[in-house]
DNA sequence: CCAGCTGTGAAAATCCTGTGAACGCAGGGA
DNA sequence: TCCCTGCGTTCACAGGATTTTCACAGCTGG
């Protein structure tokens, strides 16, 4: 919550508080960067507060996180103010005063509309070539070996696969699992595939899991690799002195030409 | 759109149709059953129409329907009433009289984030000829082969095929592809129209799907290519050591009189 | 027959992704 | 409190893939 306005903020907290809500009171503008880090399920705020810049704000809060509830609360306003807030990306616009109570029931529709895409379907374990996922653990097993994904690695591989043979952006990758808007030139969905390939390969290495689409983002469609992995001539030029085992080695094939099968089957 | 003031809904269905809205308008309660089969983004509803069963009803359809929009608009109203219908599912509740481009800006701001979570774009396969452009893959198919389209390649036939048989300038699918305008004396267009053609060609070579229009740009639309690709003399410089069977042959024709059909006047 | 357009092939410029490593931060333990 | 470890982010580079640009040849329309 943004607001200046001590009566209110005091009454509202209060009445929050009762409500079991987790409040967070500013007295300015908070930027994009911090409410990204805050987690927040809804934004109350007063642009009265926020000065000049109150538009740019609102602009910039609503694309920074397309999934954070935007909900402003003026003293007085044209209907034009209301309708660009609104177009702008805010979700309600409330005049004040108004009823604590109103504020919350709104508040809380904002939040239910925004938590409504999501859920319902959490706990439902996918099963993919070799590899099962199992949402109640936050971890991807082959047979009964865990590939000790992080928390991010999980949630990545599970979008990816949630989407099977789906193309997905980069964008819309980096929207649904990190919450907020890609800043540009952000690279951490590349580096988060790199490693969920590199242990997907670890346990299952005669899949390929998650195919690249140049330009474009990555696609889950489990497939046996032996395709593409098949008996391609050894390198001559290169001296291989210790052959390692059949299991670990492959060091010719180039994981390019793996990854990078766009021929949607 | 569920209400009786005629004035209200008869400047309200103006506003939408000139937004491009698709606005349906009823004066009773629908059964949250039809609800379902319109498919509707969001829901404006007066209460007062629904009679006693207002709530009962508005209850209803938001369990029904949680991924609809539902917008109250009340004549009067005290703060319990909107904070119950709130709670009970409501996304926004005004107040009669409210401005016309409040309210759409509203039901705007309320299918917004119903949208967010799923798709951002409609992911409605195309087909045309042979062809099948498929969104959700960023690739065209003939059969179950893919034409191996880069991102720019698939966003220019997938407008064409938006626009099928109609001729788009160059400028116009310049603006609609890259995104900005196009300098003067720029051929991309033009180069990736032949690269498409290549590539159509390679896998449907007996349909003829784009085509030149002199001095104007291009037009999409399938045409089985046997009417153009008619007898012309085989070139004669071309050996060809193993004449193919009679079934497969057409092969000289110069693919160029195939493209250029100027069929539209 | 001319001036202007379009098709073509290839070179040049640009962009994109894979990759390894460094950096910063937070939590746990000593 | 300080150090260590795990994790997520950022960087720079290399190798390709893709896009743009060019020059030229073949059409088009008047």
């Amino acid at each position: 919550m943004i607001d200046t306005d001590s009566g209110f903020v005091t009454v509202l907290a209060r009445r929050a508080q009762a409500a079991g809500w987790h409040l967070s009171q500013k007295t300015g503008p908070v930027p994009p960067r911090d409410l990204v880090a805050m987690k927040l399920n809804a934004l109350l705020v007063d642009p009265a507060v926020l000065g000049d810049e109150a538009w740019d704000y609102l602009d910039r809060v609503a694309s920074m996180l397309p999934d954070l509830g935007l909900v402003v609360c003026t003293s007085r306003s044209t209907v034009a103010q209301r309708v660009r807030g609104l177009r702008l990306g805010a979700d309600d616009w409330m005049t004040k005063p108004c009823h604590p109570e109103e504020a919350l029931a709104r508040l809380e529709a904002v939040s239910r509309r925004r938590r409504r895409g999501r859920q319902e379907h959490e706990a439902a374990p996918l099963a993919a070539g070799e590899l099962e996922i199992r949402p109640d653990r936050f971890q991807a097993f082959v047979g009964d070996e865990a590939l000790d994904l992080t928390r991010r690695e999980f949630e990545l591989l599970y979008l990816l696969a949630e989407e099977r043979g789906q193309v997905l952006e980069r964008e819309q990758i980096y929207q649904r699992v990190w919450g907020y808007a890609m800043a540009h030139g952000d690279r951490s969905v590349d580096v988060f595939v790199r490693k969920l390939r590199k242990k997907l390969e670890s346990l299952s290495p005669s899949w390929a899991y998650i195919h690249t689409h140049f330009g474009i983002g990555y696609r889950f469609d489990p497939e046996p690799a032996g395709i593409v992995a098949e008996e391609i001539h050894p390198a001559p030029e290169e001296a291989q002195p210790v052959p390692q085992s059949a299991a670990e080695s492959q060091p010719e094939t180039p994981s390019q030409a793996v990854h990078n099968t766009f021929t949607a089957g």
